[in-house]
RNA sequence: GUCCCCAUCGUCUAGGGGUUAGGACACCGGGUUUUCAACCCGGCAGCAGGGGUUCAAUUCCCCUUGGGGACACCA
């Protein structure tokens, strides 16, 4: 057991991303591989965006991810609670600390004076930065503005010309000038604080050590930074994760596909395969025998991550890395396992409540699977027939009609049907008409497949009904009997 | 526009002052199979460019280029 305190501290405001994935995994992992602790805390303090669907997806989706936390909603724990929302006292409090040591101040300017500003500063080519209008301002002027009914906001007051380094985990030594930080805004009009405020007050009075976060926040540590040293907290480690990009090289959105979570579950990935995936973007576990080590458990996983060989490299998603992941994982998959996947597949009307024919069906069609989904995509080389005499119209000769016959026969005999008596009409067949290889089983496979490719022949009277398989074979001996 | 971050095969990555620059996906070829998939074997392919430093640079430094991010009363 460490003292080692670690968070993911998602906003609810849509689905659990891929890469808030990423960053919970890191989180997880870390804690995890150092015995310490990891927290979920939710971020809603937007109440335009936050949603409590948003709220339970992003839960439901951690849980799928296997990724459970030691402390935050559902579970509570010493910190409580773990919704912002749940805790303006405590940030009112530390806003009134900052506003009486003069470290903050009451803005009275409008959206559009700001908008108006900005838009200079952009036509001049100067940073765009607040000019401090009302840092200055009189107790006379806030109080005559306050009696006008003004709204205002609370800005921090950054300091000038402060220097402040950090060493990040990620990209070691790390400084910013104050002088390129605006007096950022830590409580709005509407008197709901922002998040550079909010995540500072939480992350200390949560006792979080290490902060592990995207690379979009690098550029907002400097003000929580400023933030620990106004409260006199103690101020955590920083890792600062790359960002997981989209095939082009852009930031992973919809016109890439998949971003979320639970798209991914509904499409038939594992978790397994999705984190060990993702484990493998920006991380990579000590090699083996000069081989990088593709396929971790989660205990693996837990047992190699080291925060410090994180990469500072920005990744691209691999989707067709991750499908190929998620085909051997399925394959590795038992079949008992992989049947608790698909609980309806024997309601098909094809297999009529059937168990075994389902399960067979599995076992013959398990190699074709990217992903779940597949498994009923796949069916259809079962289920969908139809003669493709185009294909049958080379097999008219005399002895392929004997070999079909034979087996209509055959098969008519057998009241059981089982991979070895597939095998053992077969081998009676083939000794019958002297057909053997192709010749033999081509012909079978075109009538009851109508394709020149598919899963092997014997697990076709496996799967397919003996009454179907008859059928079929019939209305090919009709064919190839035709003149 | 201003500031910041990043740069090894198409992609994920290992490596690191002297290496035949390693592995994986994809791709191509071969094997196996009645066919396809799976599986096994093999192959193709990379240090963004330019300057330094050094006996030696892909590795260290600088510039350029390219990509990404921040600059909100979003998080």
């Amino acid at each position: 057991m460490s003292d080692i305190r670690v968070r993911f501290a998602p906003s609810p405001t849509g689905y659990l991303h891929i890469g808030g994935a990423r960053t919970a995994l890191f989180n997880y992992l870390f804690a995890r591989h150092t015995g310490g602790k990891y927290i979920l805390r939710i971020e809603d303090t937007d109440k335009k965006r936050s949603t409590k669907e948003s709220v339970n997806n992003l839960i439901s989706s951690l849980k799928w991810l296997g990724l459970d936390w030691d402390e935050g909603p559902g579970i509570d724990g010493p910190f409580a609670p773990y919704f912002q929302t749940e805790r303006f006292g405590i940030y009112n409090e530390y806003i009134e600390k900052l506003l009486m040591n003069g470290s903050a101040y009451k803005c009275f300017c409008t959206e559009d004076e700001l908008k108006t500003e900005r838009d200079r500063q952009l036509k001049a080519h100067l940073p765009v930065k607040y000019s401090g209008k009302c840092k200055n301002l009189t107790k006379e002027e806030i109080g005559k503005y306050e009696d006008e009914g003004r709204s205002f906001v609370i800005r921090f007051k950054v300091p000038e010309n402060r220097k402040i380094k950090f060493c990040d985990i990620v990209h070691k030594e790390t400084e910013f000038n104050s002088n390129i930080l605006s007096d950022f805004v830590i409580k709005r009009a509407d008197g709901y604080p922002t998040y550079n405020f909010t995540v500072v007050i939480d992350d200390a009075k949560m006792r979080i050590t290490h902060v592990l976060r995207g690379d979009d926040h690098l550029s907002n540590t400097p003000k929580q930074i400023l933030l620990y040293e106004a409260l006199d907290f103690p101020i955590p480690q920083f890792g600062h994760l790359s960002m997981i990009l989209g095939k082009d090289g852009s930031r992973l959105s919809k016109r890439h596909g998949a971003t979320s979570v639970e798209e991914f579950q509904k499409q038939g990935y594992l978790s397994e395969a999705l984190i060990n995936f993702l484990a493998l973007l920006g991380w990579s576990p000590p090699e083996k025998n000069g081989k990088t080590r593709e396929f971790m458990t989660k205990e693996e996983l837990i047992r190699y991550f080291d925060i410090n060989s994180v990469s500072k490299t920005s990744a691209i998603m691999n989707i067709e890395k991750l499908k190929w992941m998620n085909g051997c994982y399925i394959r590795n998959l038992d079949t008992q396992k992989m049947m608790e996947y698909f609980p309806n597949l024997k309601s098909d009307p094809f297999f009529q409540g059937d168990e075994k024919r389902a399960i067979n069906y599995i076992k013959a069609s398990r190699s074709y699977y990217d992903t779940l989904n597949d498994a009923v995509v796949y069916l259809d080389n079962f289920k969908k027939w139809s003669l493709n005499t185009d294909i049958l119209k080379d097999f008219k000769n005399p002895e392929y009609i004997e070999l079909i016959s034979n087996l209509v026969d055959m098969l008519k005999k057998t009241s059981v049907i089982n991979p070895d008596m597939v095998g053992n009409i077969f081998k009676e067949v083939s000794q019958k008409t002297g057909l053997k290889g192709k010749n033999l089983y081509h012909p079978i496979r075109f009538i009851l497949s109508g394709k020149i490719e598919g899963p092997e022949l014997q697990h076709f009277f496996t799967v397919v009904p003996k009454e179907e398989i008859i059928l079929r074979l019939k209305k090919g001996l009709e064919f190839l009997r035709k003149k």
